[in-house]
RNA sequence: AGGCGGAUAGCUCAGUUGGUAGAGCGCCUCCUUUACACGGAGGAUGUCGUCGGUUCGAGCCCGGCUCCGCCUACCA
């Protein structure tokens, strides 16, 4: 079977030639086909076998949420952890991308909720079983679009082991660990002051929280009477500030500096509440009260401010809150009970207006606290609530990176990570939602003990009562997320995956998770596992649209990447963004798409996509993703297309195939060239992916394929393999073609995996080429070739790199004179050169057929002083230098011209040589810089003054 | 307020340990040559934000400034 050339039965049609097919790649006649071939035979599915050799490589994805369709910012984790995955996979490891997603706590609810509502009902009508259930009927319904744009992308995910956050077998996994972190005294239970969304109606951790900047607050000052019934016969007041007059409702005290001589006559008194029957203390606090701010007297309102809540505690002082959950007052609010929020706050301002107590007010820019998932303005309020300790477990997790045991990339964000973990606070798990893990905790009804256990208790562990009720709150989602990375391996089992593929090798996401999710992964998998749930952190940047700005429906300039695959008329963009747009902001929507994609999007293909994102630098925060860019990627896709019917086509029926090794001995130059190139760009490519630097990676292998192998080396085969030439040279050259190109298949599959195996499925080559003895028997697929090397693929070859590089120079400024002169294709030159370097003039004696082809002119060797006088000898000749080498090419010149082209390269070159005689004029250069450094100078500055000089005479002569 | 990042060709961005500035797109000229017009050949385009310092030498190292972005905390 080793010259079997068909394709593996039940693989995608593969029998025409491609030299037969359309000359232009189209991406939607292989993609969908051969993703369905290499799931359908399991091709990206783990090994998980005990007695596989191969190290492990594995990967978790970063669990999308059940409620997302894709996003660019997905298609961009995708791609690069596809890169790495299948990248590891073809370089020897048993590598393991273990997809899922996650339930998404509030995210969900949310979503569903908006579903009942529209339908005239709510969850409370439902019932919580019944709404839970219907989440997840919804779940199964809707929840797995993602996952089937997850396959459009190419993601070799071993879907045998795709896991849910809620899932049972996740549910175990939860549960082990809130009962073991509570049992080591990790996780409390206590009323605190927290960030409260009172439409949601649930408690959110800081990370939910964001703060925005809002330039149209007020500050109002109003006056507390002096309260003067404590005898002394006090009268008079203090006027305090707030941005928030409702929540003087809730004052228990008014607080100045303890040092603020304007205030020492109010040490110990009172003031009095002008609406609720409360005399308030005036408290000397230090710490609250910064006396040059405002007025210097602050009001204290412990139950619904941060750093009055600590002041209370500091004194002492009652907590009064008055808001219901709705964010409406309570009874606590007097006369404004049953006012939402805001509208107190105007009746308040009323109010104090009418009993004379306002004192004016001025504009103030102020940050309030947004819900990241209402998007309503968060209230600190106290509640109880379930928190871990996060200071023990930050440490570890701090040491880590430290040591290196965890390495995070890029580097900068070590610092980001660092201030978050040494600063960090504890953290509120417990929602009030429906949606989630139920926290394992049972209430009594007899004792009020709680009972924490891993199987549902049966009586209460204190007094024995079974009258036990479950703590009615779900778990924060990214507490079952903090898990993923050992959770889906099987923990708390001690699993063969588990002791196979844990810890993992990579996690790569966006850094606006890092603290939300990365850092707690670490923090759980160094206390659970007692190892790092993995050694590097790769962080990307946030994909945004054209002009850097955040995609959102309201602006309409979501770029679906499903679009960009398929292609989309203008007319569905406006569509799409029309339809996605909040209510009235239609019209808007639409601005962007015309703006940037007035003709659509033609159907670029996974592939282009896919090269475009790794092509944006990892370091950059901002990934603005340019359409003009995808096409440049989808050009370069049937570039490579074309490259291979050439190659295929010139193969044909002449028995040559891949090897999976390059010729033993190559004579030829260009043969002997491209191998050499192709071991720089192995090198290239292979360390810029082991770096995480996929954009170097991409660049060098884009370069490789475009610039040399489609620029220089077709084009130098064309003369190799022209019929009727040396036998032996062709078939060398077809041995190297088909080589080179069977190796760049394999070198770009991680990145461009359709149309590489829709090429490489039509290259002929030896059958099991590169397979790992693992997978044998499996069908023949790039998903297994071994990723070329170096070493193996290519040969080095400086003095092969050197030859070719003169050969280039001279072919390329004989094309210059061409271009300049207008000269048509058809018009044949001669082009007399003389050497002054006798390596580079043998280059030329050497390859004289190949320049001449490429040049379009016949080679004569002159003497070189014919070309220093050309007018003598040639007639209207062009001149032309390179480095080491001389040329004239006569009979073809218009002076003018010639003129301008001449002054132009003078002018060039001028300037380069300006800069190199003025440094080595200068004594300290010579005395200090490195003695290469210095030689390298002399010999640049030597060249360029011989070609200036050259280039002068010949314009001389004009 | 503190921290971080950015400022390089018209646009979007690379630039490895300091040693003569790069790519893609766009632009100009020519070319329907038997892989490719999603192409080929050639060409034009930069005070590397600004001021100062270190150095023989700075896009790169150090400090100040300006503008932009992000993050964290907080502003009664």
């Amino acid at each position: 079977m080793s010259d079997d050339q068909s394709p593996p039965s039940g693989s995608p049609d593969s029998a025409q030639p491609l030299s037969a097919l359309p000359t232009t790649y189209a991406p939607s006649a292989c993609e969908q086909r051969w993703y369905a071939f290499w799931e359908e035979h399991g091709l990206f599915e783990a090994s998980g076998d005990e007695a596989d050799p191969r190290p492990t490589y594995t990967l978790a994805i970063p669990p999308p949420n059940v409620t997302g369709t894709l996003h660019m910012g997905h298609a961009c984790r995708v791609t690069f952890e596809d890169v790495l995955t299948r990248y590891h996979r073809m370089a020897g490891y048993d590598a393991l991308w273990v997809p899922g997603m996650d339930h998404a706590g509030i995210a969900t609810q949310v979503v569903v909720e908006r579903l009942l509502a529209r339908e005239g009902t709510d969850r409370h009508a439902l019932g919580r079983d019944a709404f839970v259930e219907r989440v997840w009927k919804w779940k199964a319904e809707s929840g797995g679009a993602i996952l089937k744009q997850l396959r459009r992308l190419g993601a070799s995910c071993d879907w045998s082991r795709e896991h849910f956050t809620l899932e049972p077998e996740l549910n175990r996994a939860v549960r082990e660990a809130f009962v073991r972190l509570h049992e080591e005294g990790l996780i409390y239970r206590g009323p605190r002051l927290v960030n409260w969304d009172v439409k949601t109606q649930t408690v959110l951790s800081n990370l939910e929280v964001e703060n925005e900047e809002r330039d149209n607050g007020e500050l109002f000052d109003f006056a507390y009477p002096i309260d003067g019934e404590d005898g002394a016969g006090e009268s008079g007041e203090v006027v305090v500030s707030t941005t928030r007059p409702e929540t003087m409702l809730g004052d228990t005290a008014v607080a100045i500096h303890p040092d603020d001589e304007r205030y020492t006559h109010l040490h110990g008194k009172f003031v009095r509440h002008p609406f609720v029957d409360r005399r308030i203390p005036i408290i000397c606090d230090a710490k609250l009260v910064d006396p040059e701010f405002g007025t210097g007297v602050v009001k204290v309102t412990p139950a619904h401010d941060p750093n009055d809540f600590a002041t209370g505690k500091r004194h002492g002082l009652p907590e009064i809150t008055v808001f219901h959950l709705d964010g409406t007052m309570n009874g606590e609010a007097g006369e404004f009970e049953g006012l939402e929020r805001f509208q107190a706050r105007k009746a308040v301002k009323q109010r104090l207006g009418e009993l004379g107590l306002a004192r004016g007010s001025k504009k103030h820019t102020l940050t309030v606290p947004i819900s990241q998932r209402s998007g309503t303005i968060v209230e600190p309020m106290i509640s109880t609530q379930w928190f871990v300790k996060m200071e023990p477990l930050a440490k570890p997790a701090i040491d880590a990176v430290e040591d290196g045991t965890l390495q995070i990339l890029p580097k900068e964000w070590e610092k980001t990570y660092f201030h978050w973990l040494r600063n960090i606070q504890d953290w509120c798990i417990s929602r009030q939602l429906w949606w989630g893990h139920p926290i394992p905790a049972w209430h009594c009804g007899a004792c009020a003990h709680i009972t924490v256990s891993r199987e549902d208790p049966a009586a209460c562990e204190s007094c024995g009562a079974d009258a036990l009720t479950q703590d009615e709150d779900v778990l924060d989602t990214w507490f079952s997320s903090g898990l993923w990375p050992f959770s889906t391996l099987g923990w708390p089992d001690e699993t063969p995956d588990l002791r196979r593929y844990y810890p993992t090798q990579d996690m790569e996401t966006g850094y606006d998770i890092l603290f939300f999710w990365v850092a707690r992964m670490v923090m759980m998998g160094l206390h659970f596992m007692g190892e790092v749930p993995f050694k590097r952190v790769l962080l990307a940047g946030l994909v945004t649209d054209e002009d850097g700005k955040k995609m959102s429906k309201t602006k309409g300039n979501v770029v679906d990447p499903m679009d960009v695959i398929d292609g989309a008329t203008l007319e569905a963009l406006l569509a799409k963004a029309t339809a996605a747009a909040p209510l009235g902001k239609e019209a808007q929507a639409g601005k962007y798409v015309r703006k940037h994609y007035p003709e659509g999007f033609a159907e670029y293909g996974t592939d282009a996509l896919r090269m475009t994102l790794l092509s944006y630098s990892p370091q950059s925060m901002r990934i603005k993703l340019s359409i003009k860019r995808v096409e440049g990627y989808r050009n370069f896709a049937n570039k490579l297309w074309n490259a291979a019917r050439y190659a295929l086509m010139n193969l044909e029926g002449t028995g040559a195939q891949a090897t999976g090794a390059p010729p033993e001995e190559p004579k030829a130059l260009p043969n002997r060239w491209i191998l050499a190139r192709l071991g720089k760009a192995l090198d290239a490519a292979t360390k810029g992916i082991e770096d995480y630097r996929l954009d170097d990676a991409s660049r060098a292998l884009y370069s490789f394929v475009w610039d040399e192998f489609c620029d220089w080396y077709l084009e130098l085969s064309k003369p190799m393999l022209a019929e009727g030439g040396d036998a032996a040279l062709a078939q060398e050259t077809r041995a190297t073609l088909v080589h080179v190109l069977e190796a760049i298949l394999r070198a770009l599959h991680p990145m461009m995996p359709f149309v590489t195996e829709e090429i490489w499925s039509r290259v002929p080559k030896r059958d099991a080429l590169g397979v790992h003895p693992h997978d044998a028997g499996k069908p023949r697929s790039l998903i297994f070739a071994r990723f070329p090397t170096a070493a193996v693929d290519a040969r080095e070859d400086a003095a092969a790199e050197a030859d070719v590089a003169t050969l280039q120079a001279f072919v390329s400024a004989a094309r210059t004179v061409r271009a300049e002169h207008d000269l048509p294709r058809a018009r044949r030159i001669e082009i007399c050169w003389a050497g002054d370097d006798e390596t580079k003039a043998a280059v030329l004696r050497r390859e004289e057929s190949l320049v001449a082809a490429l040049a379009g002119g016949a080679l004569r060797e002159v003497p070189g002083a014919q070309i220093d006088a050309a007018a003598d000898h040639f007639s209207h000749a062009a001149v032309f230098v390179t480095d080491g080498l001389r040329a004239a090419v006569p009979d073809v010149i218009d002076p003018a011209k010639e003129r301008e082209r001449l002054n132009r390269e003078l002018k060039k070159l001028g300037k380069e040589l300006d800069a190199l005689e003025k440094k080595l004029a200068n004594p300290k250069f010579v005395e200090r810089a490195p003695a290469e450094v210095v030689e390298k100078s002399r010999g640049d500055a030597a060249s360029l003054g011989e070609r200036k000089a050259q280039l002068e005479a010949a314009l001389a002569q004009l």
